[in-house]
DNA sequence: ATTTAATTGTTAATTTTTAAACAAAAACGT
DNA sequence: ACGTTTTTGTTTAAAAATTAACAATTAAAT
C-alpha cells in the first residue's frame, strides 16, 4: 500500500509552508526530517518514489515541491464531500472553517433529527433518505460517518451503493466495505487508550 | 514500537465484545481475523506477544481474553486526563460521554475565553493559567490539544513542564516534545486528503 | 578555473512486519 | 479408548519498510 508514503506526504507539504511562511526559499531533507520525526532517507526516499527532485547541495526549492505535492494531490480540483450525522462530532465537523483552504468542499450533512435540518446554514442538512440522490448528483466520492454505531454499517452500504470510494469513519466499529472502498478509522478513545499504555509504561521497556 | 500492536489489541477488544453480546462464549483466530481485516496468523501474533492464551479446536474464550486485556490497558483504574482548547472539536470531546465506559474521566477543559469557563457544567473548565496546578494534583498523565495551531507547542510544553506523558494532538502541526513523552496526531484534512488520493486513483494502481 | 564541501538520489543492507508452515494439543465422533 | 480433525502457538520464510552507504553533482570558496 503506497498510504503510508502519502500520508508522510502530507506531511511534508504542511511542515513546507510552515518555513515558507518563515520567509525559507529554499530546505534540506534534514531539516525536513527533524521537523516530522523521521529520518532525512527517509525524506528523500518519499520525495524520489513521488518525483520530486531536488538541487544537489542546495536542497529544495520549497515552491517547486508544494506544487508538485499539490498536482499529486490533484488540489487544482475542489473535492466534495458529505457528512452523515450530526452528533457531537457531526456538528464539529460542519463548522468546521479549514477544509476550503484544503480545497475540501463539504457539500451537505445527513440526520435523522429534524430538529438539526437547519441549525446550521451554511452547509445544507439534509434527512437520510436524500443522501444517495445528493451523493449522486454531487458526484461525491468520500464520506464522513459519524453516526452511532448502530446504524453506522447501514449508512456506509448506502454511500457505497451511491458511489462513494472513501469513508472517514468515527463510528466505533469495522465497517464492512468492497476491497476498492478505502475506510480510515478514527477513533479518540482508542487513540487515548494506546497513548494510557504508552505513557504508563516504565520507560525503557520495549 | 510496541504501539502497532497495542492498537490491534484495542480493536479486537471491540470485536470481541461485539461477538460476546451477540452471545458467544468462544471465538476463533480467523473470525475475529475476518473481522478485524488482518490474516488470522497476526491475530494469534498478537496475542502470544501479550500472552493471551487459547484452547487448541477450541479457539479462545472471550471473558478470558477480554480480562487479560483490560489487565493489559490498565482498565482496574480511571485514567484521568485534560483537556485544552473548546473550540468545535474541544466542545465536541468535552461533551462526549462514551469516555466513562473506558474508564477514562476527563476531569478538566482549559480555554482562554472566559465565556466557555461555564458554558458545561458536567465538566470544570479553567483559565489556561491554572493548567499546570490541575494537572500536578490530580495528577493527569494525558492531554489532549485542541487549540489554534500558533498556541499548541505553548500548551504543549505547559503539558509537559507539569507532568503529561502522552499527549492527543488536533493542532495541525508537529508538536516537539521529550523522547518519552508521546505525542499522538489526529488531523480530519490530513486523513480526508490521503482518502482522497487513495479515492481517485484508478483502480488497481499500486 | 580549481578545489572543496555539502547534499541529493539511488543502491545495498538492515530491520521490522507480516504471512506461511507445521508440530502439538485438545475436542469430538465412532 | 482411539483415531480424526481442527485450531492454536511457534518457528521459519517472505515481504515491506526503514536506514545506511556512497557515488554523482553542484554551489561556494579560494
Amino acid at each position: 500500500m503506497i498510504k503510508k508514503n502519502i500520508q508522510r506526504i502530507i506531511q511534508y507539504r504542511m511542515c513546507l509552508l510552515k518555513f515558507q511562511n518563515l520567509g525559507f526559499e529554499r530546505i534540506f531533507s534534514y531539516t525536513l526530517a527533524k521537523e516530522i520525526g523521521v529520518s532525512p532517507e527517509q525524506v528523500r526516499k518519499d520525495f524520489s518514489q513521488f518525483n520530486l527532485r531536488g538541487n544537489k547541495k542546495a536542497g529544495y526549492k520549497i515552491q517547486e515541491i508544494l506544487d508538485k505535492i499539490n498536482e499529486l494531490l490533484h488540489k487544482e480540483d475542489i473535492h466534495k464531500i458529505v457528512l452523515a450525522g450530526l452528533g457531537n462530532i457531526g456538528r464539529a465537523l460542519i463548522q468546521y472553517k479549514g477544509f476550503i483552504n484544503r480545497n475540501i468542499q463539504l457539500v451537505a450533512g445527513f440526520d435523522i433529527d429534524p430538529a438539526k435540518l437547519k441549525k446550521n446554514c451554511r452547509i445544507p442538512v439534509f434527512r437520510p433518505e436524500e443522501m444517495s440522490k445528493v451523493i449522486r448528483e454531487e458526484k461525491v466520492l468520500i464520506g464522513i460517518i459519524a453516526v452511532p454505531e448502530q446504524v453506522a454499517q447501514d449508512v456506509c452500504n448506502q454511500m457505497v451503493e451511491a458511489g462513494i470510494r472513501g469513508i472517514l469513519n468515527f463510528a466505533p466499529l469495522m465497517l464492512k466495505t468492497p476491497a476498492d472502498v478505502f475506510v480510515q478509522n478514527i477513533s479518540v478513545c482508542n487513540e487515548l487508550e494506546a497513548l494510557i499504555y504508552m505513557a504508563e509504561k516504565p520507560a525503557g521497556e520495549s
